[in-house]
DNA sequence: TAGGCCATCTGGTCCT
DNA sequence: AGGACCAGATGGCCTA
């Protein structure tokens, strides 16, 4: 029925339900669930309410014949019957498409894919990408406050990335620390990169935006800013050609202090 | 076997 | 009115 196997391609699908349903499912009672006699009757109530509605659609309603009634009350279920196969498929469809949504996350997190890696559940990838982008900016601003004090702040500010691109683009991690929710300012404020926790391998020879985001095995991300330095071009800016400075080393350490958290998110 | 995770169904509410 | 979104319920699968 539904070809989408991406989101369940790790367990068997489910016995389709909607088959169920065609075949008498509103009739079941094929396990003893508490839950479902209430279900059954307020089940009744539902298909008479919706029963009324298709009628109603049908322009037959208040008809007084009975045996008319019988025919179209027959009628009426299978309307019934399309009807929540028709929703039941929509909030398929739905759930698929946050599904996918949620392979697109998980693709772009820092931690390790590949076949024999069992994948983040969603809480996780969730809890992950929190923790990431919370990383991210708190790295970002260190970098920048460090550019600042090494090169001054009138110079960094010409900088094509990691300061000057700031203004111009308010979706960028730089910016958005100034910008975001209350909530999130609060947990920056709460959440120096010491204690915060995200996987970046291979960052041992840090610039300035570059290699923090260009991680071996993660695609540029697509913060939809068209920042170019995560494009994979060289930037030819003086500062992105020099060596990095000596206290730099400091922000990646405290990367590498990654994480009990996520650690605990990949158990 | 218990608990975690998940897909699905379902009814309610909100939005367009 | 119909669709999107949400939360609760349920059962299946998997793992410690």
């Amino acid at each position: 029925m539904n070809s989408d196997s991406s989101s369940m391609s790790s367990r068997a699908s489910s016995p389709d339900m909607d088959e169920m349903y065609l075949r008498g499912h509103h009739h079941h009672h094929h396990h003893q669930d508490s839950r479902l006699n209430s279900v059954s009757s307020t089940q009744n109530d539902l298909m008479q309410k919706m029963s009324d509605e298709v009628l109603s659609r049908h322009g037959s309603k208040g008809d007084g014949d009975s045996s008319k009634y019988k025919i179209k009350k027959q009628l009426s279920e299978q309307d019934l019957q399309q009807l929540r196969l028709k929703i039941n498929g929509r909030e398929r469809k739905r759930m698929h498409d946050l599904n996918l949504a949620m392979d697109g996350l998980r693709e772009v997190m820092p931690y390790a894919h590949g076949p024999s890696v069992r994948k983040l559940s969603k809480i996780a990838t969730l809890l992950l990408a929190r923790n990431y982008i919370l990383m991210l900016t708190s790295s970002l601003e260190e970098m920048k406050r460090l550019v600042g004090e090494i090169y001054g702040g009138h110079h960094s500010a010409f900088h094509c990335g990691t300061v000057g691109h700031s203004a111009a683009h308010p979706v960028h991690p730089s910016n958005a620390v100034h910008q975001v929710h209350p909530i999130l300012g609060s947990a920056l404020a709460s959440n120096n990169s010491s204690s915060l926790s995200a996987t970046l391998p291979g960052i041992g020879s840090i610039r300035p935006a570059h290699s923090l985001l260009k991680t071996p095995s993660t695609p540029p991300l697509p913060l939809g800013s068209g920042f170019q330095h995560w494009a994979g071009l060289p930037c030819p800016c003086t500062i992105c050609q020099m060596p990095p400075p000596p206290q730099l080393s400091a922000l990646t350490s405290s990367m590498n202090r990654i994480s009990s958290e996520t650690k605990d998110l990949l158990k």
